[in-house]
DNA sequence: TCAAAAGTGTTCTCGATACACCCATGC
DNA sequence: GCATGGGTGTATCGAGAACACTTTTGA
């Protein structure tokens, strides 16, 4: 077996934030192509698939401790015309912020575009994401990872919003607001964010906390 | 890079049946090791993963056309003591009939397990059946895969049985058959099933059908 | 005529949804 | 005092869950 024959296993890693009202992703232009990608590299020997993931998101953005979850593994034969590429992908939520970002080696740029206006990617990219964000939307339904989207002290708005992002639709206040108290899985500051109109109360993720729902079964 | 620092990309496929009122997963044994394992393989230069997954199937069982879907990929440095392999594994979930099992190459056995009494098994064959087994189960409820594992033809009764061995939990006759009727994914055939007692009609999955429930959300 | 399995409706409870006004602050 | 966003309660509807008897057949 030669080398063009062997198989590379790869970690590419969507990276997504809230900014602006609108949820973003991180891509990159290598120098040597012409269409912008998701970031990933060649996983190293002795590297667990999640450790990669982790690695190449601190060199992306400088990030640790970061909410990353495998997706889906994409090997399909002819998704890059150079060699056999088989990606593991993961998915990373990090929390609104000013993020600066890093050129990692080989890379001629980053930056962040609204998932709903991405131009052509290179190789099968355009498919991750569309499949990334229907599982983010989904997971953002039935559990509580839409947290990892928010700074650590939030208030209900900025979750209420964060969540309308996502979701692409608008909440009830009132209905959003009980829900998500009864859960019991907030713990109030004591602080206040203060600006136009009337203080609000800032919360917390509370510690340990977690949450998540029963589907609505099938056939009960 | 010498050879022993390549990484190989292996599937495995894990396949379930339902035999004597119980959900079953088939393993083999091969000639160089003392544990019971996943039956899997190297994927072949130019074969897309999801093909490698039909063909380990075939090997083993002779079966075509079946259920198969893409469930994690593992890829800790150490699972395997002799190299680092990165396993795709998929299930499969195969109509409850008599399968004559296949001997595959350089295999010594195979034989269905029950999933509640499995053995100890080689690398991280249990931690892998452990988060299939999760995955089917949560999957069974929210959609209609649940039919993958039943003959083309059956009774309600059957149907109803199916899911309570998969779920490990008993339902309602009244409530399942209702609701199963609604949802208008089933068509009577015309025959009917004797037996002991009262015949029962025939069902058919209605082609093209497909449901998938919407998951009772965390914070509507 | 009896055993065995198929088939069939109703009631209650609880969560999901829809909806409109008062409150605290900064300017 | 007014503009701005924060905060609160109630009524309706529908899905989920619990529950027991009649029907059809073969032995």
């Amino acid at each position: 077996m030669n080398d063009h024959d062997r198989i590379a296993v790869a970690v590419d890693v969507v990276i997504c934030m809230l900014q602006n009202e609108a949820l973003t992703v991180l891509l990159i232009k290598r120098s040597d192509q012409d269409r912008w990608a998701i970031p990933g590299g060649i996983i190293g020997v002795g590297e667990s698939l999640q450790s990669a993931a982790v690695r190449i998101l601190e060199e992306e953005t400088g990030m640790a401790d970061v909410y990353v979850e495998q997706l889906y593994t994409f090997g399909e034969p002819d998704r890059d015309q150079r060699k056999r590429v088989v990606s593991v992908v993961y998915y990373a939520l990090i929390p609104a912020q000013q993020i600066e970002l890093k050129a990692g080696s080989g890379t001629d740029g980053a930056a962040w575009f609204n998932v709903d206006e991405l131009p052509r990617l290179a190789f099968d990219h355009n498919e991750i994401l569309d499949y990334a964000l229907t599982r983010i939307r989904n997971k953002l339904e039935y559990t509580d990872v839409g947290f990892q989207l928010l700074p650590e002290e939030f208030t209900l708005t900025e979750l209420q919003t964060a969540y309308e992002i996502v979701l692409g639709e608008h909440l009830d206040k009132r209905n959003f607001r009980r829900k998500i108290l009864q859960a019991n899985i907030l713990h109030e500051t004591g602080g206040m964010r203060t600006g136009e109109g009337r203080p609000a109360k800032l919360y917390r993720y509370r510690d340990g906390a977690f949450v998540e729902v029963k589907a609505r079964r099938l056939f009960p």
